[in-house]
DNA sequence: CGTAGTATTGAACCTTATCAAACAGAGTGG
DNA sequence: CCACTCTGTTTGATAAGGTTCAATACTACG
């Protein structure tokens, strides 16, 4: 990883409104602005942090998207979350100070590093900062959850629709379109995520395509039928309510 | 729940050393052992807390068991955690003050009550405690992401035999014996945990029993060979290393 | 244009879920 | 004290879902 010259600030980012100055007035941000201006570019398959390294800030992606794995020491693996524009990552293990975790760029891309000592300083000062970190942290642990729910209650059709309807979701949110999406992660990839074998992945995606849910090439997806998906990802419930 | 005349404080309690006073001194145990005085009882069955309810309190296992079940507006459901004497739990949400899981007692329990809110105070102005404060949370994420880790890359045997060797080793921890244990969740509540059947949790003890590894008889389980029961929690490892 | 990496598809096999039945232990009431 | 029920556990048979191995196809990239 590379640093670069200085680039625009929060303010003028157009990931304002979901990262670190969501929610804040213009003298707020400025603040976090402030402390948030050393960018660094990562290119693609490069980390920008590894397991066992020291702690001391955490990222905000400006562009470009991440993936965090997981790994222990006896080898097992597994990718804990994907990162797009706008989302903050780095801030698992800050107690310890050090890294439980690696985050590796899935394309070109660049983050905001923010010292972890001064934005916990801000937030002391700022009420507004100091709920905005919660938040952060709540939405963190809630995800992380969800993901645990995922994995240990639903089979995989049912957690490679609900995969896809949250990255729709998130790239409609970041100003993209929710339906044709571009994935960035290899089948591998996502099957690391979800906990199932890359073919499982892809076989799914096809019976998603056959049944006119999506449409699938390669990494280029198009969800023709949004709501279809969503019926897909809550397959399973129906069986439990029955009982 | 019902709550109960005052008993004795952390300084005596027996589980002080891994507890809300762990790693503290006498002064900065007397302060929290201050904010700690409030004590709930708890029938078995009965719940401290449910999702939906405010959230201005932590609470430290005086006795007794508790799980800690995360539901789904759909209706999946699923134990996140097992709490034992000693254990600190009702720390998730905090930010978002509403509770987004249900405690539930095991067995006949009772509870330290501690308002997060007073913790939170004294943490600012002692170190030693805001220390400890940080290092709850960190265990906490800590085991939910290798519970995480376990349901996505493990088969159900193995995710038995790290369910008994973590709940032995606890049991050690806490003074009980590591290796005649009796348990105190039905197999319908293990399964619910680890994300597999009741009757593959039940066939699985069998199994190893047959192997020698345990005796079992219904909910009393000894450990009969620990070293055996650690090489089949990580069974599936050689697979991934042959490759 | 060829090669490496990635994705799809098929077939056999294995693990685990599901359905069904029998069994054991704790109460309960006659 | 014994039958009876209720609940939790064990065990078996069978089926489904997913993995694994293997072959083929597609794309990107030098």
């Amino acid at each position: 990883m590379s640093d670069s010259a200085p680039t625009q600030g929060c303010t003028t980012c157009r990931n304002g409104h979901l990262c670190l100055s969501r929610g804040l007035n213009a003298r707020e941000a400025a603040l976090v602005e402030d402390i948030a201006q050393r960018k660094i570019r990562v290119k693609r398959g490069e980390s920008i942090f590894r397991c066992g390294d020291p702690l001391d800030e955490i990222y905000a992606v400006k562009y470009g998207t991440f993936k965090l794995t997981l790994g222990t020491a006896e080898g097992r693996e597994m990718i804990a979350a994907f990162y797009l524009s706008g989302d903050i990552f780095g801030t698992d293990g800050f107690e310890s100070d050090t890294r439980t975790s690696t985050a590796i760029a899935l394309e070109d891309s660049e983050v905001c590093a923010v010292s972890w000592k001064r934005l916990a300083e801000l937030a002391q000062q700022e009420g507004a900062i100091q709920k905005l970190v919660t938040q952060i942290f709540s939405t963190r642990i809630g995800r992380k959850q969800r993901l645990m729910l995922c994995l240990g209650s639903m089979r995989s059709e049912e957690r490679v629709a609900v995969f896809l309807l949250d990255l729709s979701e998130r790239l409609k949110e970041r100003g993209f379109s929710d339906r044709h999406i571009v994935l960035r992660m290899s089948r591998e990839e996502i099957a690391e995520h979800l906990a199932m074998q890359l073919e499982t992945v892809s076989r799914i995606f096809s019976s998603l395509a056959r049944e006119g849910i999506l449409r699938v090439n390669h990494r280029k997806i198009q969800i023709l039928d949004l709501q279809g998906l969503a019926t897909v990802a809550q397959a399973g419930v129906q069986k439990n309510r029955a009982f």
